[in-house]
DNA sequence: AACTCGGGGCA
DNA sequence: TGCCCAGAGTT
């Protein structure tokens, strides 16, 4: 695990490579944002950005989305994937909140992991994103980059991740971190291919040299 | 912890 | 073709 100084230095190069980060779902008010993150769970953000001004033209509150057959959300939301339950999801977690929260979504992390479709991950973007709370959502990115660099252990869970990042970067700077670290681990530390011989992490990531041995010997 | 849902993108 | 993707819910 990475020391103090360590973690600066990846704090440091993310904001470096990607200062602009930023969440990258379209949406213009808290609703919209809270549908298209349950929308694009096991999705990429760039099939879900090209559904969902057309799908926000049509359903603009809760109610609309209460009102409308399920076949025909779940037709409109079909090239997303998973839309079955995802139709579903949306229509009972607007029910949620007119009933239980005046139509407004909420804006606590516990409040928005109550509703149908929103687990720990989108309760944490929504939170943060939509009302400045602090949090650290946790995604595959996140999940791999922390593990590779030595932000966490390998063997840890997803909610262990959360916390250790909680725990070693300054609150102040989650947010910000969490994008970064995103567009990091999809543009740079890829699942795949992770470009290891253009990191400015290389120095300090176990995992980056061990791959880079691997690669000289072959 | 493992399994399911699932179409789209990419090699 | 085969494999992976900004997960959540159930068993």
């Amino acid at each position: 695990m990475l020391n103090k100084k360590q973690i600066r230095h990846c704090l440091d190069a993310f904001e470096e490579m990607f200062p602009e980060a930023e969440c990258e779902l379209t949406h213009s008010n808290p609703f919209e944002l809270l549908v298209a993150v349950v929308l694009s769970a096991q999705a990429t953000d760039a099939l879900v950005n090209k559904v969902t001004p057309g799908l926000f033209e049509k359903y603009k509150t809760p109610e609309d989305f209460m009102a409308v057959p399920l076949e025909e959300l779940q037709d409109d939301i079909r090239r997303i994937g998973l839309y079955r339950n995802k139709a579903k999801n949306i229509k009972k977690l607007s029910q949620t909140l007119v009933e239980e929260h005046g139509g407004e979504v909420p804006s606590t992390k516990k409040q928005l992991e109550n509703l149908a479709g929103v687990g720990r991950k989108t309760a944490n973007v929504v939170a943060s994103v939509a009302f400045d709370e602090p949090a650290i959502a946790v995604d595959t990115h996140v999940e791999r980059v922390s593990k590779r660099l030595g932000l966490s252990r390998w063997k840890d869970s997803v909610l262990e991740v959360e916390k250790t990042l909680m725990r070693k970067i300054p609150i102040e700077e989650w947010s910000v971190t969490h994008h970064r670290m995103i567009f990091f681990g999809r543009y740079h530390c890829k699942a795949q291919r992770p470009n290891c011989e253009e990191c400015p992490l290389l120095f300090l990531c176990r995992e980056g040299q061990k791959r880079i041995r691997k690669k000289e010997k072959q």
